[in-house]
DNA sequence: TTAATCTCTACTAGTTTAATAGAATTTATA
DNA sequence: TATAAATTCTATTAAACTAGTAGAGATTAA
């Protein structure tokens, strides 16, 4: 399941998505008309932004913007950015790699040639939805 | 991600499916074998009783035995009784359904799509992994 | 009757989540 | 240059969740 964190992240990329290009959304407009509370939505921003999926502009009329193009940024990318590995299990994971404290031979691992299975084909579609892709739809 | 709990019920089960039929297994032997506290082994067990996956005989004697044919225990089962949704919000499952409080109209929603078909492609694929399949590999 | 086992309920330390708070910094422009 | 409007940064917190631990009770075989 997704964090509330980066459902939201969601929401606000498919806000940033919506807008014309160049325009810069304040993170008041982004909070008020995607409903998540704002200083949170800060933090989030934040977060996308040092994941370079937006850019944003300081001071006086400034706000955010999407950074990398919206049939760019992927459904894995924002998991990965917030809530972690894609894989079900860490011993499973491409980019999160970590040994299982308690098995015994990772070769021998019964379970983690099946999780590698999962992983291939829920990244294949979460590869597949895009920030663009859900604004059509 | 797996919960330890659900990795844990996951190598009791596979133990299971090793053992001969009519094979009647200890929770300590589990424990050992599977390298899981005891304890905490205990209460997966209970929770597999209660799921209907296995069997168990009390007293002297006694253990646990799978009840499903291991061709008949799925991944996604498994998933679905120790960390609930297998979809990514409330709002795309099948089994937790859930409306997201922060939602204006779900038919209106620009995500919910794409997360049903994460949804189906996920459960496909963790439908298609049994606990015989991973004791074959 | 006893030993071995499952069953049940309660407790707990540590971590994570979903925020909230407030001060600091940056920028446009009057 | 002062001010207003915005991002940026760091700290704090309440509640929930996770991964166990503890111990007593019930059941069964011999």
């Amino acid at each position: 399941m997704l964090s509330q964190k980066t459902k939201y992240a969601l929401k606000a990329l498919l806000y940033l998505a919506q807008q014309d290009a160049n325009h810069i959304s304040k993170t008041t407009d982004i909070a008020e008309e995607a409903n998540i509370p704002k200083k949170f939505l800060e933090q989030i921003l934040l977060d996308l932004k040092r994941g370079h999926l937006v850019g944003s502009k300081q001071g006086k009329f400034g706000g955010y913007y999407l950074l990398k193009s919206k049939d760019e940024i992927t459904l894995a990318d924002i998991h990965r950015l917030f809530d972690g590995a894609i894989a079900l299990l860490p011993c499973a994971s491409l980019n999160f790699y970590e040994r299982c404290s308690d098995c015994k031979s990772e070769d021998e691992c019964l379970l983690r040639h099946g999780l590698m299975t999962i992983r291939d084909e829920t990244l294949k579609a979460m590869q597949g939805i895009t920030i663009a892709s859900l604004v059509k739809k």
